[in-house]
DNA sequence: GGTACAAAGTGGATTAAAGTGGGTTGCGAT
DNA sequence: ATCGCAACCCACTTTAATCCACTTTGTACC
């Protein structure tokens, strides 16, 4: 499970250092994609291949269904750390969500989020505004067994 | 799995790289035909013949079925990779989509797209909108297990 | 508390591979 | 015979993969 939140560097070459705590689950490699909130998901290669084994078996002669599938799957990459625990983030995923010189990595439970640091200053400043958060999820059902 | 986006340059003898990427499962050449969208669709060859063998087995004696028998038989193409990684799009089929200087290899699941880069400017606008990307995926129980 | 050690995070140099362009030859078609 | 196209060969440029080295931070141990 992915937890917590990193303010690491990207390099001229456009690596990223995954977190030392994360790397154990993405040994055999991890699929990057285009998340929804202008920012990148990081998966493990089950994860992700869960996700996508509905969606190849829809027709292609269905219109929808082709849409969806160049929505998931254009926008998604393979990639591996190299000896120093590090991911290369194609090039055309940086210009995506704007990325540059440094980046958040946010552990979300069974996937991690990629983001461009000012993009995710709201998500930091919400956490001490207290008044937002106990509104904010009360659609939401979540106990504690 | 064919993944994410290229966009490669076409000589003028019409010869196209594919992505280093694809190129293993392409090793023993591939199909091409004409696409649903204006676009070119390139399979491994067992990808392709099981989707021959489910049109073959359609009846004869529907019209519609007839059409997309022959749009499928009648536009495809076997191809070879050089020895630099690299087919050759016969004339018909680039004059088909319009494809001159340049085009998008896309991949998508089990096939790659190859797209004049006009076609496929709306795809990359809406990436980076990402606003319409969440609204598109709205609807879709997309859940991470 | 201070020192030694290990690991995490970062940067850069070197090497290999990917992507591109063109020339020459051989075959088939007209 | 000749024209056109495809197959093969080779060469160049750019980009990505690999390897190595440094700095900083955390941890363990005296």
């Amino acid at each position: 499970m992915f937890l917590g939140q990193y303010h690491h560097s990207i390099d001229n070459k456009g690596r990223l250092t995954i977190p030392s705590k994360f790397r154990e689950s993405l040994k055999d490699g991890a699929y990057l994609m285009v998340g929804f909130d202008n920012n990148l998901m990081l998966f493990t290669p089950s994860t992700f291949e869960n996700m996508t084994k509905q969606t190849s078996a829809i027709s292609h002669t269905n219109p929808i269904a082709r849409e969806l599938k160049r929505q998931i799957f254009t926008t998604a990459e393979y990639v591996e750390l190299d000896k120093n625990g590090r991911i290369l983030i194609p090039q055309f995923l940086r210009e995506t969500i704007g990325l540059k010189i440094e980046a958040i990595l946010a552990g979300v439970g069974n996937l991690i989020e990629i983001w461009h640091p000012e993009a995710w200053q709201p998500y930091k400043d919400q956490l001490k505004d207290s008044e937002s958060r106990s509104k904010r999820f009360e659609g939401y059902d979540l106990t504690f067994e």
